[in-house]
DNA sequence: TTGTATGCGTTATCAC
DNA sequence: GTGATAACGCATACAA
């Protein structure tokens, strides 16, 4: 079978204690016996039992990321990049995937599941109820919430300022020449933070630059998908006053806008501008490329870790709010009416 | 502090035995204990630590899904499907991504990786060198394959026919009136497999349609990223004698190669057809969409779940070889030549 | 600096 | 059917 910790020691003729010692890289160990100890493992191929190291010291060195569905490109290039940032503290990461089953996220945020083995929680939902956070309150479970804005500092979380990007990104479109703005990706209902923050932000564009916003005009998204965008820029399309810009809550939706505005036998830019959030890779090789509101993944995930990783090291330490930066990335999609 | 298997059986004034007995759903257990049993668990918000489960079962209920990024949407999709279906059989997964490193795939291929801790392997490598798999024999971690297809009975794998595959993609171009086909995706490193195959079934369908396969037709991608299939695209089309049609080993190649076209002035499909292997979704909503050949990813994802749950169970099975189904997808980036 | 002994929370082996 | 108890492999308090 495989070799212990005591196989070693035998070995080696020395205790588990110095054994212990070498494996942990503990430093007062003299040459002579760091040796002995280094052979004997070579020769019998131990390795230490991350297990069992982890019933001993209460850590398990996994985080959980829980994201609604891995193949969203934005969950994906997080998750990319949070097991990279992960790794380099000493975490490996795990995934878990709601699919916008709130139940499922209750057990995760609750600690219901039976199962948990990791240190720390990093939860990035696409929509979060506030009620599900309540929750937690109760919970010991050190947790990061990603893109999420509104918890007045119970929590730590690290996200971009969405009424702002929203904002941005209509203004853009107003800059251009539109008027009539449709936004996709408005929740039907009320407690979800980020749809809510992006609508604050959109409607705020509009007034600024003296446009009512029009109820027809603010469509609902089910899911983030492709499949949700197409579907309600067709029934935008066929409604009598079409618009002549729309303002997706995720470049994943303009992506099947755009498609649609084809289908009806229009044009993206000349017809219909469209713009997203994300700033996903997909939509920089898009025909046309996509506008878009990047949202510095790298750094979101980056900072999420260590903030999950100080938070494990000092659970009672306040809770840190990290404001990651966005930016406009202006591309062809929504190129100027009379340019 | 949080309950203990003991502490339940105090509070129920039972044995632990008992206890876990009720637990784990053992059936021997009267009535009226287990309903004490129950309550004092209830009463304690008793959970049972995996950890200390795991150390004495060797049994850790994850199993490692490898691939080179996460964040390819072919991978992000295939993991998905991987997670559910792992789920199903009480398994969670964790995401090793190896970054086209091979060293990071032999610590993981032999174990090498001091922090393992799962029951098996889900290695789908964009490309594997034959060398690599060789380490794994001497390997007691169980490994199921995915998307290779080479490595004749010694281990678990699940693929397509990546011969037949890219022979019918090609085919489909040369029925559409295509003589000059490219290909991009072949590796500069010969013993990679799944590129090989895609290279072998390319050459065929030229040959069985009289074509005598160029030299310069035939192009690498360092990894299957749009970067690389927009770069080879180029190439291509600066190039004296332009192709009328590119084959791509993965949709993302196809996505670059599409917008190359596109910058270098030139129409898909009129000028240049193109066509990916993979399937997934972005393609179907760009424009033109993409036709594919379509890999049936959760029949993958389903099967190899299954595939590792038996081996787990049974380390010394004879190996087994799941073909899974592939399908070719005819959309407008293949149009015929003269429709 | 190194050795000995205990316990982390389970499951499983033995008795009863 | 249930109770006591010995591992699982490691880290560490305490001794030497």
């Amino acid at each position: 079978m495989v070799a212990t910790l005591r196989d070693v020691a035998e070995h080696a003729q020395v205790s588990v204690r110095t054994v212990s010692n070498v494996v942990s890289g503990y430093t007062h160990v003299s040459d002579k016996m760091r040796r002995r100890v280094l052979d004997a493992i070579e020769e019998l191929d131990y390795r230490p039992n991350p297990v069992a190291r982890t019933l001993r010291t209460g850590r398990t060195g996994v985080l959980a990321l829980v994201v609604p569905e891995i193949d969203l490109p934005y969950f994906a290039e997080l998750a990319r990049e949070v097991i990279n940032a992960a790794a380099e503290l000493g975490y490996r990461v795990m995934i878990d995937q709601t699919g916008h089953d709130h139940e499922r996220e209750r057990e995760l945020l609750t600690g219901a599941d039976r199962t948990m083995l990791f240190d720390g929680v990093l939860f990035s939902p696409l929509v979060t109820r506030a009620e599900l956070l309540e929750m937690q309150a109760s919970r010991t479970m050190p947790l990061v919430l990603l893109g999420e804005h509104d918890f007045d500092g119970r929590y730590d979380h690290v996200a971009i300022d969405n009424v702002q990007a929203a904002q941005d990104a209509v203004a853009h479109l107003i800059a251009g020449g539109r008027r009539r703005i449709a936004a996709i990706g408005a929740q039907p209902d009320e407690d979800y933070a980020t749809p809510q923050q992006r609508t604050t932000g959109y409607e705020r564009a509009l007034r600024a630059a003296g446009i009512e916003p029009e109820p027809d005009l603010l469509r609902a998204a089910a899911h983030y998908r492709r499949a949700d965008g197409y579907r309600a820029t067709r029934e935008l399309l066929d409604a009598p006053d079409r618009p002549d810009a729309i303002f997706c809550y995720s470049d994943l939706l303009a992506m099947g806008a755009m498609r649609a505005v084809f289908d009806a036998g229009l044009r993206v830019p000349e017809d219909v501008a469209v713009i997203g959030i994300d700033d996903v890779e997909e939509g920089r090789y898009a025909r046309p490329s996509l506008s878009t509101v990047s949202l510095d993944t790298p750094f979101i995930a980056r900072e999420a870790v260590a903030r999950i990783s100080a938070r494990i090291g000092e659970p009672d330490a306040p809770a840190v709010e990290v404001r990651a930066p966005h930016a406009l990335r202006v591309r062809e999609s929504t190129a100027p009416r009379d340019a």
